[in-house]
DNA sequence: GGCACTCATGCGCACATGCGCATACGAGCG
DNA sequence: CGCTCGTATGCGCATGTGCGCATGAGTGCC
């Protein structure tokens, strides 16, 4: 099997977390310190510090020290930016469901939009 | 939460498989029936089955009876584009890691290089 | 209809993952 | 020093995932 597949596996792994991509979101506004991550996302300190180790351990982030706290920033631009074009792609997906949905009344709960995407094919 | 992120996250959960990524690399070249994917990466044919079906679900390939066959294809080409274009990084972060590795002998065992790209700060 | 072939599905097991919770580490501050 | 604040780590549990294996379902051929 080809090393960069196996590779790139782990990297997606890492990336596939609504908790994960809402941190790295929050980070590409900038530095940031744990504390304020983890109440950006509504989640608990522990459980971002594991996510943000998770991360660090795929160099898809890194940390440093500024007094007690730990501020962590992107790593690599490029990996992120290939993430938010697929983020791109999929959003453009979704409001073409959603006007699909309800041509109409625009913009109303493209949630269903979205579960439906991901099963478009029931058979 | 986003409705984007979550569906990013179901996505990228899908992609976060080596199996997977292969089938799909395979696909990259054509549409292909299942017995050939599975000889081709080397794996059962219920095991690329199943794969397909997740995938399929997910709305990243397509599958089209041909007989006795199925053939099965890529769905979405912007999400295989945003996926090569992450494994491109990833391709040149492994050569660079290689060349830092070995200056001297080219090309020997990236795989090192690739486990330890995934754990860089060690501390 | 019976048979061979291709693919899909169900089952059980081993394994990994995410989470809450309690707690340990580390740095500043009095 | 002892205290507090911010962060990291260990533990246990519930849940999810991948795989092999056996088997079912659909199709074409004789």
């Amino acid at each position: 099997m080809d090393e960069i597949t196996i590779l790139q596996a782990e990297i997606l792994k890492v990336l596939a977390s609504p908790r994960r991509l809402e941190i790295l979101h929050q980070l590409a506004g900038g530095s940031m310190e744990v504390g304020r991550l983890a109440t950006g996302i509504n989640a608990t300190q522990p459980n971002v510090s594991q996510h943000l180790a998770v991360m660090r351990a795929a160099g898809l982030v890194e940390s440093e020290r500024d007094g007690r706290e730990v501020r962590y920033r992107l790593a690599d631009p490029d990996v992120i930016r290939a993430c938010d074009l697929m983020r791109q792609v999929l959003g453009r997906r979704l409001t073409r469901l959603g006007e699909l949905a309800s041509p109409t009344q625009s913009t109303t709960s493209t949630r269903r939009a979205a579960t439906r995407l991901l099963a478009p094919t029931v058979r």
